[in-house]
DNA sequence: GTCGAAGTGGGGATAAGTGGGGAGTTTGGT
DNA sequence: ACCAAACTCCCCACTTATCCCCACTTCGAC
């Protein structure tokens, strides 16, 4: 279960660290991608290979389904936490979410997002705007 | 589990290095045959003896079932890494991929891909816009 | 204030990618 | 049958990147 916000730097070879909390949930290993809105995803080793059953079961003949296939596990990157808690973001994937020198780390209960700051700030902002609304549409859920 | 994207050079003799971290899946052997879209695949033996059984079993009657078994087998080659992880690409394979210097070795999970770069760069440009739909596609597999 | 845990930063050992030399085999021609 | 050319495969060497380890700093708790 990964809840809560965190600002971190990543140092000068591209280091992450990852929560305290969040770590003995990614000791088995994590799979980094892309997500959605220019994010990225970090999901436990568990979790990322029942997604990567769907994905690998998808038809070979259809073309679509073909370059589907090709973007998710192209630039995804299995990586274990070092003895720090850090992971390393490769310079493709710092580039897709525009990841400098600070970070925002975000649990997703699920699995966790990394966020450029201004990205995180711009999209947090938009949303508290729009929270009542937001909020009333899917307080049917509940 | 095949992940990520790394582009190597072959050198004077037309080897290849195989990434480090694909290597002990494909200790036991591999078989590299043509791929989809003009790109080579390298399948570990053991799931490539799985994929022949299938293929196999194709009918005989069917012409366009023939001469895709016929690509199949007749342009696959086994071999085995070097001591230092390499394959060799023979001249016909890469003729066919259009690979000369440089090639993009690309997991796809349960086997890998390479690629001429100019041609990568192309698939994965048409679907950089698409990105935000891949992560989106990916999320509601969840 | 002190202690401990967490975040941050860098040095050095180790492995990976790359390139080339050379022994042993095969192939094809004379 | 012999030789020469081509090929394969193993080994060595160099450069670069990766990872592990140690050390400093900061922050919160007691």
């Amino acid at each position: 279960m990964f809840l809560g916000r965190f600002s971190h730097n990543l140092d000068a070879k591209g280091r992450l660290a990852i929560p305290a909390k969040f770590r003995s949930e990614l000791a088995e290993g994590v799979v980094v991608t892309r997500g959605i809105d220019r994010c990225l995803s970090v999901y436990p080793l568990a979790a990322w290979q029942t997604l990567a059953e769907k994905v690998s079961a998808l038809s070979i003949s259809d073309p679509d389904a073909r370059q589907f296939k090709r973007m998710v596990f192209a630039e995804a990157m299995d990586e274990t936490l070092d003895t720090q808690g850090r992971i390393v973001l490769p310079p493709e994937l710092r580039r897709y979410a525009g990841i400098d020198r600070e970070a925002v780390v975000v649990g997703m209960n699920t699995y966790v997002e990394i966020w450029e700051p201004g990205r995180w700030e711009n999209l947090s902002a938009a949303v508290e705007d729009a929270g009542a609304s937001i909020a009333q549409r899917l307080a049917d859920l509940i």
